[in-house]
RNA sequence: GGCGCCAUAGCCAAGUGGUAAGGCGACGGUCUGCAAAACCGUUAUUCCCCGGUUCAAAUCCGGGUGGCGCCUCCA
């Protein structure tokens, strides 16, 4: 078996080449920092995360980028309204998207370009395109000149002529053509600037990811990712943009990530119908964000409820009853088991299969839910394996599986840990009570605490010798 | 209007030519003082509908129906 990426431009599965051996240069287009991230943005991570940590688990040297556009117009005027400097406002969401990532147990990208500090790479980009003719100033602007490019809607799938009837010159733009972008956009009063040879400005959207996508990456990504509605038109522009400068193909894998849906309907800004990241992890276990973020292939949409994440919750504490089971019988792993794990090495066809079939699915451009069953079945395998009567060999089977369940969950990043709880003490207590009624035979008296329990929104249960407490949900 | 995507059990969701993963829920059983968890079993003769291609189709093609997205800022 061998990976393959379904490639946007191509419209297919193509198995996965790199331009150099063994390394992967890959870009997702991380997020405007307008305002604190939302579920959106985090699905798109994400799936950033599972591409990143999918091609490292398979062996290659990993490059990822994540960028920050920190400086547009939607921040300058959110930054007007709050009566601050723009990067405050920058500075504030970068923090917030920052504190999703570790929450969500999300690898950190190698790095995390940000526009602000990468003007003179933009402008030198810019000067290039004008240089070749694809690109002019206007009136202290810049435009890329789409007809100059002949595969201009080659990823959105679009004709040029078509798009034309749609598309409209805003008022004090000075562009030849309604299609043509702003590769710089001169600064109005009173805005942030830089210095540049066609004026003071800052630069358009669309410019500074090719910018910085060339600068760390090289001409030639092998892989650039982002949210399906980035296709048209920021990523049909970076692709116009990049290779009118420098003739090669700007990215070999185009890899979009399906939207996140608010009961059924795309989220939308302007509606206010949108999750705040702030929000869903007040709502569900930032693991079980994780675990529901995978249970669903990265190109379908996902659709965020209350009610889907509970669902979430109950079936990865399955997984984590089993992790929770592995520990008792060989106590919890100190890491995670990183190391590769050959098949071969393996004893038990069960335990072999769920790592073989494991590794299909990723294989199969990053098919997380796929390999989230097969997660399952070696679940219910290890189980199985626990409940019967001990002996060596059992242990020894254990711990064979135990290896390959850490491994993988590992590579998925699922915390399987249980979430730290406090339990209050008159809760210990009415449970020690309870204890002391079951040992006295007193049936009524104990189920009675029970029942105490359970208003009081905790579990008792009595396995083997001991009887572990907690919360109802 | 133009361009796309999707439709799999009560619900969620894998599966792009070889005879329907997995999870939730439900029901029956084992275990348990009773539960919970776990385990065993049952729960889609069939993949929106109608045609076609093929020895073989949930999977490919054509036509419907229904839902959604993009074409303007968007992960």
């Amino acid at each position: 078996m061998s990976l393959k990426v379904f490639d946007t431009l191509r419209d297919d599965r193509i198995p996965f080449t790199t331009v150099r051996e063994g390394k992967v240069g890959m870009y997702v287009c991380g997020l405007t920092v307008q305002g604190p991230p939302h579920v959106g943005h985090m699905r798109a991570a994400m799936v950033g995360d599972l591409v990143h940590r999918s091609l490292r688990w398979l062996g290659y040297d990993v490059t990822f980028l994540n960028n920050f556009t920190d400086v547009d117009d939607k921040i300058i005027v959110k930054a007007a309204e709050d009566g601050v400097d723009y990067t405050t406002v920058a500075e504030r969401n970068i923090e917030s998207y920052f504190r999703f990532v570790d929450l969500l147990g999300m690898k950190r990208a190698t790095l995390y370009p940000r526009v602000t500090q990468h003007i003179p790479e933009i402008q030198t980009l810019i000067a290039t395109l004008i240089q070749k003719g694809v690109a002019y100033a206007a009136g202290g602007d810049v435009y890329f000149r789409v007809e100059k490019f002949q595969g201009y809607g080659k990823l959105s799938k679009r004709k040029t002529d078509e798009l034309r009837s749609g598309s409209r010159i805003e008022p004090g733009e000075q562009k030849e053509s309604p299609l043509d972008f702003a590769l710089w956009k001169a600064a109005r009063e009173g805005e942030p600037y830089w210095d540049s040879p066609w004026g003071r400005g800052r630069p358009g959207w669309h410019i500074e990811c090719s910018a910085m996508a060339m600068k760390y990456l090289g001409e030639c990504l092998d892989l650039h990712g982002g949210g399906i509605d980035l296709i048209f038109p920021h990523h049909e522009n970076e692709i116009a943009q990049s290779e009118a400068a420098t003739g090669r193909t700007f990215s070999n894998f185009w890899v979009h990530n399906g939207l996140v849906l608010l009961e059924g309907t795309k989220m939308s800004k302007s509606t206010k119908h949108f999750y705040l990241a702030e929000e869903i992890s007040n709502i569900a276990e930032p693991a079980t964000i994780r675990y529901y973020l995978l249970s669903t292939h990265y190109r379908s949409p996902i659709d965020f409820s209350q009610e889907r994440l509970d669902e979430a919750g109950t079936a990865f504490s399955r997984i984590r009853q089993t992790a929770e089971g592995l520990n008792g019988v060989l106590g919890a792993p100190t890491t995670g088991v990183e190391e590769p794990i050959a098949p071969e090495s393996l004893a038990q066809p069960e335990i072999r299969t769920a790592l073989v079939d494991f590794r299909a699915s990723i294989e199969d451009d990053f098919n997380s839910a796929g390999a989230l069953g097969h997660l399952f079945s070696l679940s219910r395998t290890l189980n199985r394996m626990m409940a019967e009567p001990s002996s060596g060999e059992k242990e020894a089977r254990i711990k064979e599986g135990y290896r390959v369940f850490h491994h993988l969950v590992s590579l998925l990043g699922l915390d399987v840990k249980a979430p730290e709880v406090e339990i209050p003490e008159i809760i210990r207590d009415l449970a020690r009570q309870r204890g002391e009624a079951r040992a006295a035979k007193e049936w009524g008296r104990a189920d009675e605490i029970r029942k105490e329990l359970t208003e009081r929104g905790w579990v008792v249960e009595d396995r083997g010798g001991e009887t572990v407490i907690r919360p109802l949900k």
